[in-house]
DNA sequence: CTGTTAGCGCGTTCAT
DNA sequence: ATGAACGCGCTAACAG
């Protein structure tokens, strides 16, 4: 039924010790040729499969990775993973995904199942940082576990990181919207204890400031990441005084929002109004009024995430091997602000 | 440094046995409350973690499940492992994900490695059936490893299956459409190699006959699942005599490439032709011209298919449980095929 | 209630 | 070139 063939069966079956067996398997060198073929061809005949928990067990190593992300039915998640199994397959390794909702608890503990679980690296988008959190973080690399943060980084000794450069894609995104003659922009920013969501900030002011643009506090409006908070910030910027002539969102979604709301109001866009948003979420090519927004590469990222690790756990050096990998933002500039007849 | 505690750290600490740690450790109910309670704390201070491995090895159970899907990108694979993870998760299952990219080999070689990996059980949805890919799907069988297709089903004895009514998907969609008054309608189908696509194939047929609609061969054309073929199919339609008046398709991304073709040749929608698509990819929200489709609630799928899993671990009789789930499609029309001034 | 022993399947010294 | 013995960490069977 369901019982294995293990190495002692072969060995049975062929008069000798199940060391050599597993010598002949792993292909030592000094197993004669004789029955180095004598083996395989018996482990063939008894379809015979090595148990990757007695090699785990024996080595330490599972041969799995850990990957942590908020949730995996977003795209540029499901992306990034696609990226890491890719990679990672073709080198033996099993990806293990776990989902955090967002949530520190559920982090944690995610943190601590694999570690449990003895993954040989892990992989993850953080969410929010906090002191419990630091130290579930530093459990792992206390163990030597390699640690590669993606999309959402920390700073932190030890963690290698692959992100891209959030501040310069905000500063494209910014700069591209004053190329297009817009003079008031305003910002839909996501929660600044998520440092990318600082970043793109970040970017953004540099772009004004470097353009003799004043920036305006009553600009900057901060909204989770859906589509209706899109529409209700927006609804709050077309009521000001003086309003905004452009958004530029940190979120495709909220982006969405924003441009169905202006639509409402019967604004032209982009002839009045022009929106970019960020992340390159698929549906943003296919809307009507394609949206302008910023390419994260996010499979790359994944691919990327992987070689990092796998270069982690292959050099037997004991220098600890720490790499940044910034990749950069690529400002796709489609419908939604593009006035020169471009593209 | 990376040196974990283990029971026998315990024992020798509180000058016990590790089998009595072990014990108390599992509560079992013939351990003095005393070195329960001992054990415990000291288990914590120690900062103890059980060994998942050893134990595995022990048990022949990993307390993982593969999950085997075409690609994860894909917004439906993607919610349907969203699903199996959250349920799954609260259990102390982890999940394990390879992708196929619908190439059999790949499919075949993540089959072995999760058997290899003693997974405690299989979420997969098919790609192309062939006698080799069977071969493997007994193996999985006859290890006595739950096995769950979902989506993408198979009949084969000891197998669960979790999905959606195809037939019915197919009928809902093309009774809608002969309900809004279209008269000549095409169907771009999927691979029939693929049971659900000749499902919806099949429904759309029935739906046809029962409306006393003659069904044309010139009217079904088979596609890949990309946007570009939806294009070209439509555009061969279009040059037909008798041209269709709507289209149902078997794809949300073909039935986009419908209408760009559609509206590349000014053709108005839903007025003059009306399209509806399957899969509910969230890009049909979001369109400008918000198309029709049939939801498959992917995330329910997924969830459903971890309790499937669940029961058939969870079960100690000796009764093979086989469970059949079919989930109903909902039809939801929105602007690509609404006449009626619905909603 | 607790200790002793054994074994899950494998790789790895240490012998020979 | 091969065999014997051991241990990875844990649980379970069998004492007592």
């Amino acid at each position: 039924m369901g019982d294995r063939t293990t190495i002692y069966d072969i060995a049975k079956r062929l008069n000798i010790t199940a060391a050599t067996v597993s010598r002949a398997l792993s292909n030592n060198s000094k197993i004669s040729k004789k029955t180095r073929e004598l083996v395989f061809k018996t482990a063939e005949e008894m379809n015979y499969r090595q148990n990757k928990l007695a090699l785990a067990l024996k080595s330490g190593k599972s041969n799995n990775v850990g990957v942590i992300v908020p949730r995996i039915d977003r795209n540029i998640f499901s992306a990034v993973i696609r990226g890491i199994e890719e990679n990672l397959h073709s080198e033996g390794y099993q990806v293990i995904i776990c989902q955090s909702h967002d949530d520190e608890k559920l982090e944690i503990e995610n943190i601590d199942a694999l570690i449990n679980a003895q993954v040989d690296g892990i992989i993850m988008s953080l969410t929010l940082e906090t002191s419990e959190k630091n130290k579930a973080i530093k459990r792992i690399v206390k163990k030597g576990i390699p640690l590669i943060f993606f999309d959402r980084k920390k700073d932190i000794e030890g963690v290698s990181t692959v992100t891209i450069n959030d501040f310069e894609g905000g500063y494209k995104a910014t700069q591209h919207l004053i190329d297009q003659g817009c003079k008031e922009i305003a910002h839909l920013a996501g929660d600044f204890a998520i440092e990318i969501y600082e970043d793109r900030y970040k970017g953004y002011r540099e772009a004004l400031s470097d353009n003799g643009i004043e920036f305006r506090e009553e600009f900057l409006i901060h909204t989770s990441s859906k589509v209706e908070d899109g529409q209700k910030a927006t609804r709050a910027l077309l009521k000001l005084k003086e309003r905004p002539d452009a958004i530029f969102s940190a979120s495709d979604f909220v982006a969405l929002g924003a441009i169905q709301e202006l639509r409402a109001q019967g604004i032209k866009i982009p002839q009045d109004f022009c929106v970019v948003g960020f992340s390159n979420e698929p549906f943003t090519k296919f809307m009507e009024l394609s949206m302008s927004t910023i390419d994260q590469s996010p499979r790359d990222m994944g691919k990327i995430a992987a070689n990092v690790f796998l270069e982690q756990v292959t050099n037997n050096d004991n220098v600890k091997i720490q790499k940044k990998v910034v990749l950069a933002p690529e400002l796709l500039i489609r419908d939604s602000s593009s006035r020169l007849p471009i593209k």
